[in-house]
DNA sequence: TCAAAAGTGTTGGCGCTACACCCATGT
DNA sequence: ACATGGGTGTAGCGCCAACACTTTTGA
C-alpha cells in the first residue's frame, strides 16, 4: 500500500517561567526559513529516529539551551494551512521552568532566544499565539488540581512567594489565612526552618516542597478550589 | 531549507458506546497493510488536504459508518517503533456515542467494525491497547468535571439509567438518593413528565438534558465529587 | 518609633453524608 | 398479595469562608 502523503511532524514547546513576580514564555527569533526573523515557540522538525518527547527535549535544548524537568504534552494542531510553505503537524507541549537556573543560550536554529511577560509577547510566527493561550489556559486550570509550583520557584521560598505566583497566573487575589491553610493541609511543604531575612518586614519562614507527597500529589491530583477575594 | 523527514501522520479514535449496562470499544478488523485481519482502533492517515479533525471524522465515517457528535483530541502517539512498516506519529480522538442510534457499516479499508465490551478486548495491532487505556482513563476523569452522558444515553432516559452509567463506567456503587440530588443541583436535566411503563416494577420518569444548560457546564465544567458507597 | 511584610485563630453557617422506608406498577 | 424497581427526607456534623490584629524585623 503506497501512501501519498506529504506532510511534516513538528514539535513545539510553550515554556513558562516565573520570575519578578511576572509569568514569562519562552520565545527564539528563527533564524531561517520562511518565518526568518520573526519570534516563535522553540521547537522543529522531528527527526526519524527521534520520539516525540525526544525531539522537544533536543530542540529545546538546541534553540535555548535550556532543559526543564516538567514537560507534557499540550494538544496536536494540524490545520492545513498552519504554514504556508507546506503542510506542518505540530506536537505542541508545555514545560514550566525557572528561569533563573539557566542561561539562555541559543545555538542552531534560533538567532536569539528571550523571556518574555505573557503581557507582552510580540507578534509571533504561524499559529504560536493560539498555542500559548492554549499553554496558559491548562496552566490555570493544573494549579487547581496539580502541585505545579515545584518547577517554577526556588528550591526554598516563603509562602509569600507561593501566594504570589498564584496571585499572579490567575489574576486573582487570595485570602492568606485561608490559603495557607488549604496548601498546608496537603502535607506539601516542610518547613525548613530557615529565615529569610534582609527585606524589609519580618523575615519570612522558608518551605521547601516535600518531594514524595509532590509526587504522589501530581499523579493523584487533589481540588484546590480556592475562593477568592 | 531541505527537510528530509520520513514520518506519516495518522488519526485514531477511540469510540466509546454504551448499551446493555455495558461500556464498549468500537474496533474495525484491518482489510490491508500490515495489521491485515487484525483488530484494530479505526483510522488511518490524514489526506495532505484535510486537517486533523476531519481527517478522524472522515475515517470513522469509512471505517464503520458512524459520525459521533462528541470527539475530541486525546493524545499523540510518536514512539519510534509503534508501526513497523514506517515511521507514524497518530494523533487519537476520544469519541462517544450511542451505539443504537447507527448501524455499523465497514466500507473501504475495514473488512469490519464491531463493539466490543470494554472487558473483553482482543488483542489488537500496534500500541492501539494502551491508547484505549488512556482513553478509559480520561472518560472517567470527565464523569468528575463535565457532563457526559448526552451522548451515551437515548434521548430519554430514567435516572436508573444514568446512574447505572456512572457505576459502570466507574465500576463503584453510588448511593442513589445523593447521587439524585447531586445532578438534579445542576438543573442539567428536565424532567420531560413521561413514565416508562412496560418494565416490571414502579414506572421510571423520563428525563431529558437541557441542552442550555448542558453546554455551558461542558464549557465551564462543574465538580460532581462522587462519594461512593 | 515607624514602616513593611509575615504570621496567625475563631465562629457561624452551609452543605454534605449517612441512612431506610414507602410507592406504583405488573403478574 | 407479592415481587420488582422507582422515588423520596432529614438530622447532625464537619468543613470552610469570612474576617483583622499582632509580631518581627530594618531603617
Amino acid at each position: 500500500m503506497k501512501i501519498n502523503q506529504d506532510i511534516k511532524v513538528a514539535v513545539d514547546a510553550v515554556v513558562f517561567g516565573y520570575s519578578e513576580n511576572t509569568l514569562q514564555v519562552l520565545l527564539i527569533k528563527q533564524r531561517f526559513g520562511e518565518a526568518k526573523g520573526k519570534w516563535s515557540l522553540p521547537g522543529g522538525f522531528v527527526l526519524n529516529d527521534e520520539s516525540l518527547d525526544q525531539a522537544v527535549k533536543r530542540e529545546m535544548k538546541e534553540e535555548t539551551g535550556l532543559r526543564t524537568n516538567f514537560l507534557e504534552q499540550l494538544y496536536s494542531f494540524g490545520a492545513v494551512n498552519r504554514d504556508n510553505r507546506f503542510r506542518v503537524v505540530t506536537v505542541a507541549y508545555l514545560g514550566l521552568v525557572n528561569p533563573k537556573n539557566y542561561t539562555l543560550s541559543p545555538t542552531t536554529d534560533a538567532s536569539d532566544a528571550k523571556w518574555f511577560p505573557v503581557k507582552s509577547i510580540p507578534r509571533l510566527a504561524f499559529d504560536h499565539k493560539k498555542i500559548i493561550t492554549l499553554g496558559l489556559n491548562r496552566l490555570r486550570s493544573k494549579l487547581n488540581y496539580q502541585p505545579v509550583g515545584f518547577e517554577l520557584l526556588r528550591s526554598q521560598f516563603s509562602f509569600s512567594e507561593l501566594e504570589q505566583l498564584y496571585q499572579t497566573i490567575l489574576e486573582k487575589s487570595i485570602d492568606r489565612r485561608n490559603f495557607r491553610k488549604k496548601i498546608l493541609s496537603f502535607g506539601l511543604l516542610d518547613d525548613t526552618g530557615i529565615l529569610e531575612r534582609g527585606n524589609s518586614g519580618r523575615p519570612a519562614k522558608l518551605y521547601s516542597f516535600n518531594k514524595k507527597q509532590y509526587k504522589l500529589l501530581e499523579k493523584e491530583g487533589y481540588q484546590l478550589d480556592i475562593r477568592f477575594v
